[in-house]
DNA sequence: CGTATGACGAGCC
DNA sequence: AGGCTCGCCATAC
């Protein structure tokens, strides 16, 4: 990881995002992260909408676990189409989805912060 | 160039 | 405690 200088076979539309994808991509497997913890992490911390506009432009081979990143409020993409598979995703990554499609933020949110 | 939209966040009532 | 509005960034028209 930390190697955003390499652009992804799959990432075209890169161009101010790549920022985003980059963190996003480094969420470790069973984990989660918020729209803006990512933007954060990318150096925009009210850029929650920009993380959610790079996720939706984001290419169906797109190697970015886009499904890993979900709303503040702990609940996956409400507003995402495959939300119920993105929540599939979740599961059989270790992450516990309530039916609700819910996710614990408290014990699966992502520590970049404090893990970095 | 200006306006409108969008998978959000936080503040305010 | 709950709901609503505004603000942030970036893209699209």
């Amino acid at each position: 990881m930390t190697e955003p200088g390499r652009e992804e076979p799959g990432l075209e539309r890169a161009s101010g995002w790549d920022c985003f994808y980059a963190v996003v991509a480094e969420i470790p497997r069973g984990k989660v992260a918020t729209y803006g913890g990512v933007a954060r992490l990318s150096g925009v911390y009210r850029g929650a909408r920009a993380v959610g506009w790079a996720l939706r432009a984001l290419p169906p081979g797109a190697a970015v676990p886009w499904w890993r990143v979900i709303s503040s409020q702990g609940c996956v993409s409400p507003r995402a189409a495959g939300m119920q598979a993105q929540a599939d995703l979740l599961r059989q990554e270790g992450v516990v989805v309530s039916d609700d499609l819910r996710v614990d933020l408290e014990r699966y949110l992502w520590d970049a912060e404090a893990g970095a």
